[in-house]
DNA sequence: CCAAAGCGAAAAGATACATTTTCGATTGTG
DNA sequence: CACAATCGAAAATGTATCTTTTCGCTTTGG
């Protein structure tokens, strides 16, 4: 048997093999996803726009993304992971704390993700919201996973005898909900600085879910 | 001079004057809107679909509204000053009660006329959100009128020595923001009935505006 | 240095809508 | 009844994208 020894198709340019320089095109593409749909806005901006924000051909975007929807879910995925994992993080942080101190380590690590920079609360917070079936649907599921992390963190304070039982489903709701207006509001007159806006949310966050 | 007597360029159709026709016309485009936009949404509703749900010709069409959006921007205004009509009634309802009371007659007033119909919380809650500039816009002006109110009546009731000073604009908005989210969630879920809604809510309002 | 991989720019093609205009059929008015 | 206003339906027009394809120029690897 004659092996077919085939050379890779493929052949590295300026020091990249393909999946870097894709890689690479993708993230410019999010890049310019993040500041053109967290300032303008997502249905204002033409792919066009995207490209040559990014430094993309248009042929290259079709390579990476579907369509624009797919550009928008992948960035509210990337924003709202970065947020999830960082929550994460503060709680296995504070692994024997009571309720009202993981309540502040999460709380804090989450907000300080988003509100780093504007253009996340815009799109995380606006953008997103209702932008299209798919989006939506994305949307939909990672309050849920909000929720659950929220009802689980609550289950195991009341199975600790910390607080009295309640509808966790409803007080996390209540708090993503409050979090979001009240952050883009912020975000949009900056009537107090980022620690007191810190503050408020957080006293607001242990009143609804400890409270 | 001879008077050039005009004879009204118009004429009765079906027993209606142009005005009543085009107010009719007007009145089935919002109600189509509110159907589609409230369960298929906005951003997917052709105006072809509007127009022949409403038994509207895109020719009237265009002779009641400039575009789409101006359609949104309508029916969300008529949405938005119906539950404001309904809830600056109860207040007047109950001129010199305490402010716990008020706070309940006007969330319960106007929570009721958001929920009575699942379509007015879609468009009102998701829709709106980030549609395009323009309707972003209005939508913030509604959201400050909301803040303007509930700050009227919180200081009147800090001037009545009833509560202590607090924030209300920051009250206000994580009122709104939670109201939206868990209105939202509960008309796509209906996890309880709309009275345990409504006293979930109001429960929620009191504390955080008085509580 | 040459053949091929890869590239960016831009043309070309395809849609989906928005918006305006036309047209024949109705319906009041005198 | 006649004629003019009005109508709904649909054609025609315009436009802004989206998406695919072409093309000539670079870069790489042998």
């Amino acid at each position: 048997m004659t092996e077919a020894v085939t050379t890779p198709a493929t052949r590295r340019y300026s020091g990249r093999d393909a999946g870097e320089r894709s890689a690479a095109r993708r993230e410019r593409l999010l890049e310019a996803a993040l500041d053109l749909f967290g300032t303008e806005g997502y249905q204002v901006t033409p792919i066009d726009r995207l490209c040559s924000a990014a430094k993309v051909s248009t042929r290259h975007f079709y390579q990476e993304f579907t369509n624009k929807e797919a550009v928008l879910i992948a960035l509210h995925s990337q924003i709202t992971e970065d947020a999830l994992t960082a929550t994460a993080t503060a709680l296995a942080e504070a692994p024997a704390a009571p309720i009202e101190a993981r309540l502040v380590a999460a709380v804090t690590a989450y907000l300080r993700t988003i509100i780093s920079d504007p253009r996340r609360v815009r799109v995380s917070f606006v953008e997103v919201v209702g932008a299209s079936p798919a989006v939506e649907q994305t949307r939909l599921e990672y309050r849920e996973a909000i929720i659950a992390t929220v009802t689980h963190e609550g289950e195991a304070a009341i199975a600790r005898g910390e607080i009295p039982p309640r509808d966790f489903r409803f007080a996390a709701l209540a708090l993503i909900g409050a979090l979001n207006s009240v952050v883009y509001d912020w975000s949009l007159h900056q009537r107090k600085s980022a620690d007191e806006l810190e503050v408020a949310l957080v006293a607001l966050a242990t009143t609804l879910l400890t409270g």
